[in-house]
DNA sequence: ATGGGTCCT
DNA sequence: AGGACCC
């Protein structure tokens, strides 16, 4: 076959559907409240009204609208509170469960906001009529889709793809109602050969109704949006800047040359601002793994007093340990936020944060399985201090404080925590000693607490009430609780090896990326023998780690093959 | 704005 | 550590 020819056919491969729930928060609270369930709702967090169900749309209350606004428009508006977002939280987990039994390829933005890559499922459809190992069947002689379409759909489009949204519009029908049945809960669909179309889509026929676009309506679809600003990915100052150069909307950017653009905003933000104009989206779905960070945040009027923050502080550090608890995963380090009130603005100021390595006998040892709160705080309010001059007066308008950093809770003999631990003779082999200063990062414990090295700890770990004292018994421990506040290490010995080897010449990594089929093969030059005297486990978990450790350019297809944790 | 999150610089 | 973005 000519090249040409084949390039001209394989045109739009993927099938894209997004899933968004329709006003997420409104939706749960209905079902906490079914006699609410008929009356207009607002979901309400601090003074404003965060989303509210689609009989109080229909007053024209908005997203993110104030209170007493929200209730001049509709003086009967239901309030409920939704500050705790633990049921968000609990149905989000839940409706991810149901589009993970069509498949792993799902990304999530937010908790309601879900791309799922469906090209291989479809095509599953395509060469079988049905998927036995999904227990649902479509109705493969219908070649009509289900739900509406954007544009005209009269001319067929040579690549296939046509016919492989129309499946995919029954998949997403098919996913919509497994929601529904199992969770009484409604979502609209996009379905889409891209990230953008399918989202874009989406919105079209809300709620509870889903919208396909065939490749030849994309440009038609971007020219229908009214402002650049509905871009995904241009935000605030991307839109300030675009305005202040007289790109409104996405006319005005197929009309700037690319070259202008680029010197506008920014070389790699131009050239996918110029394909979104057209439609084009080549980013991946990427499969959304376990959280990068789990944080708790308290916004108020004012806080001005110590005492205060400390118990907002350790009321917030008590609802996240549970919640790391629930993760399942070692935290290793922690960052607080304030954000201070600004006087010579109306709006609030900006966020600070600083953070810190979580000594290890804070965490929950085997012994005890909890939390030390009381270390806890005291390490939080170090934090504190050191973003928060209290020499002086201050006025805060928010508290936060998060777990940033995670190491799995691998126990065995199996996992590369304790073969690390164990084998010394390795990291002598992997040479990676005194890089910069940090040669004895992480070396005696790099890991996991299971194992309990924390020699003597029995004594601390266990009834140690929240009033005591810091530092005024138990000197080791409580010196090590104020003393090791250090910057976290900037990297583990493990990355600083993986570091240096990205850094060589001739980029080992990216041939390991590339190999898909067999992710273990090298090339030569690397330490293939050192890697190969591993057990074949501990092979897999270090090879994993090469892609997230190195920095494969944000979207493309190489992150299909990369292992997300 | 709220109470979460992401990734990049 | 901050800044942009997402919901």
């Amino acid at each position: 076959m000519d090249s040409i020819e084949f390039d001209a056919i394989i045109r739009h491969p993927r099938t894209i559907i997004h899933i968004d729930v329709d006003c997420f928060y409104a939706q749960v609270e209905m079902l906490r409240h079914p006699e609410l369930q008929s009356k207009p709702l607002g979901v309400q967090q601090k003074n404003i009204v965060v989303t509210s169900n689609y009989l109080a749309r229909e007053y024209g209350i908005k997203k993110c609208m104030s209170v007493e606004e929200a209730l001049q428009l509709c003086p009967e508006l239901a309030l409920v509170n939704g500050e705790d977002l633990t049921h968000y939280r609990h149905y989000s987990a839940k409706i991810l469960k149901i589009l993970h039994r069509f498949t792993p390829l799902v990304e999530r933005l937010g908790f309601d906001d879900n791309f799922l890559d469906v090209t291989s499922i479809v095509q599953k459809y395509m060469n079988s009529g049905n998927d036995s190992e999904l227990n649902i069947s479509i109705n493969m002689e219908d070649e009509h889709p289900v739900g509406k379409v954007f544009g005209p759909s009269e001319e067929e489009c040579p690549c296939g793809c046509h016919s492989r949204l129309i499946i995919a519009s029954k998949i997403a029908a098919e996913i919509r109602e497994q929601i529904y049945k199992d969770l009484h809960i409604t979502c609209s669909a996009g379905i889409g050969h891209n990230k953008l179309l399918a989202k874009l889509v989406g919105l079209l026929h809300k709620p509870n109704q889903q919208t396909l676009i065939f490749p030849c309506s994309a440009a038609m679809l971007l020219s229908t949006i009214e402002s650049v600003s509905k871009i995904p990915g241009v935000g605030q100052k991307t839109t300030q800047l675009l305005m202040s150069n007289n790109i409104k909307t996405v006319d005005d950017l197929r009309k700037t040359p690319l070259e202008a653009l680029e010197k506008k905003i920014g070389i790699d933000l131009a050239r996918k601002l110029k394909d979104n104009a057209e439609g084009i989206d080549e980013t991946v779905v990427k499969p959304t793994g376990k959280r990068q960070s789990i944080g708790l945040e308290d916004g108020f009027k004012s806080v001005s007093l110590i005492a205060e923050v400390e118990s907002r502080l350790g009321a917030l550090l008590r609802r996240l340990t549970e919640l790391a608890m629930e993760d399942g995963r070692i935290p290793v380090a922690m960052r607080l936020t304030v954000r201070k009130h600004d006087f010579n603005k109306s709006a609030s100021g900006k966020r600070e944060t600083r953070q810190c390595a979580l000594p290890k006998h804070l965490l929950p040892s085997s012994k005890s399985g909890i939390y030390d709160h009381a270390k806890m705080l005291a390490l939080a309010m170090k934090l504190f201090h050191r973003t928060v001059d209290v020499s002086k007066p201050f006025h805060l308008t928010l508290l936060g404080v998060a777990f940033t950093k995670f190491e799995e809770r691998s126990s065995g003999k199996n996992s590369i925590t304790s073969f690390l631990r164990k084998q010394v003779a390795v990291q002598s082999v992997l040479d990676i000693s005194s890089e910069e200063g940090v040669s004895d990062i992480n070396l005696g414990s790099p890991m996991s607490v299971n194992q309990d090295s924390n020699d003597g700890s029995a004594m601390s770990t266990t009834s140690s009430p929240i009033s005591k004292p810091i530092g005024t018994n138990n000197q080791t421990v409580d010196d090590d609780v104020l003393n090791e506040i250090e910057p976290l290490p900037k990297k583990t010995r493990l990355e600083v090896w993986l570091s240096g080897r990205r850094e060589s010449p001739s980029n080992e990594m990216a041939d390991l990326r590339l190999s898909p089929s067999s992710p273990m093969q090298l090339s030569p030059k690397i330490d293939a023998a050192v890697l190969k005297s591993l057990p074949i486990d501990i092979q897999r978990e270090v090879t994993r780690s090469w892609p997230t450790t190195s920095k494969p350019k944000s979207n493309n297809i190489l992150k299909y093959f990369i292992a997300n944790k």
